[in-house]
DNA sequence: TGTACATCAGTGAACGCGCGTTCACTGATGTAC
DNA sequence: TGTACATCAGTGAACGCGCGTTCACTGATGTAC
């Protein structure tokens, strides 16, 4: 019985499922292996998360917890780079927060979706020709399709303007 | 022993395939569920395909080809229109081109990646921005995070002005 | 046209593997008196 | 402060599973003469 303080060992599951899923990928991300890097037995994460699925949408609630945090202050073309910033730092749960359907990571994801309302203006259009820029600049750029340096990442970004009709916005 | 002519267990394997990463996903994809639809033996597709790897690769390059076809003759918004298109009708491929990173695929990458140097400008960052935008759009509205609908997409696409300093390209 | 032979695509048994999940258990910790 | 007991986090054996891959094989097809 390995001993951890109250929370702990979710925690440390938790740490350790992120750090794999960065080296392995989604398919590498095994409940036995995670618990064997937190020093426990394999039946151990199994006190804190239901199933696998559970784990994985904990790992994107968090996810969506300190990409807020990220870009919390920030609007325009900064909230951006932040954004695309993220990303690169840690892909691997990028994707998976956008790929989780699961109701744990919802309420992060629906955050997220108000204040990305404010890259480009009130117009839905806008929005989404915003957002998609930063989303598909990160993907590229984590995939290596693109530079990934931050000076180029801010000069893809500032070439672009969005407009609503003859209107301009961020 | 079932009976294919010439080729066709390879291609009936590869069609196998994109259908089960369609409805799966990458992870669901197994070679021998493959050989199963094909209606052959589980070890049969190691005679056309090395490994499970091999396979994946195939499906790519086969991805790249058809998404070649689909932009011919195609250029400015009605190309990334095309694009994003394509990524929605099969969009597990989408991602799985986007992620290969074997020679097999490479050549089909290259023309694409040469191709869309034309969707924003000769200058490297404008093609950039331009690239990312449909990508993007088209990742977020396989995931379900933005309306997918023909017209929402080209309002998308068409809002954006890419500029080189005081220039402005398509 | 007929026979002998080489080729090679597909078969099915077998291997070893790591996985997700369950379960009866142990032993540490905290609470009640 | 000391004892009795409940709680519950973590253990380790066990389950069944599908997978990737190998291998000796079979049997159909095509070529050479």
């Amino acid at each position: 019985m390995t001993t951890y303080h109250h929370g702990d060992l979710r925690a440390a599951v938790l740490s350790a499922a992120a750090k794999m899923i960065e080296s392995e990928g989604l398919p590498g991300l095994s409940v036995r292996e995670a618990a064997r890097r937190a020093g426990v037995s394999h039946a151990a994460p199994y006190r804190h998360f239901q199933r696998r699925e559970a784990l994985l949408a904990a790992l994107a609630a968090d996810g969506f917890v300190e990409l807020e945090k990220v870009l919390e202050g920030k609007a325009g073309r900064s909230l951006g780079e932040a954004y695309v910033r993220f990303a690169l730092e840690r892909p691997q749960r990028f994707r998976l927060m956008f790929a989780s359907r699961r109701p744990e990571a919802r309420a992060g994801y629906e955050k997220l979706k108000a204040r990305l309302a404010g890259l480009g203006s009130e117009v839905e259009v806008a929005a989404a020709a915003a957002w998609s820029l930063v989303h598909g600049l990160a993907l590229l750029a984590i995939d290596g399709h693109l530079a990934s340096d931050p000076d180029f990442l801010k000069r893809a970004i500032g070439a672009v303007r969005i407009s609503i009709g003859a209107q301009r916005s961020a």
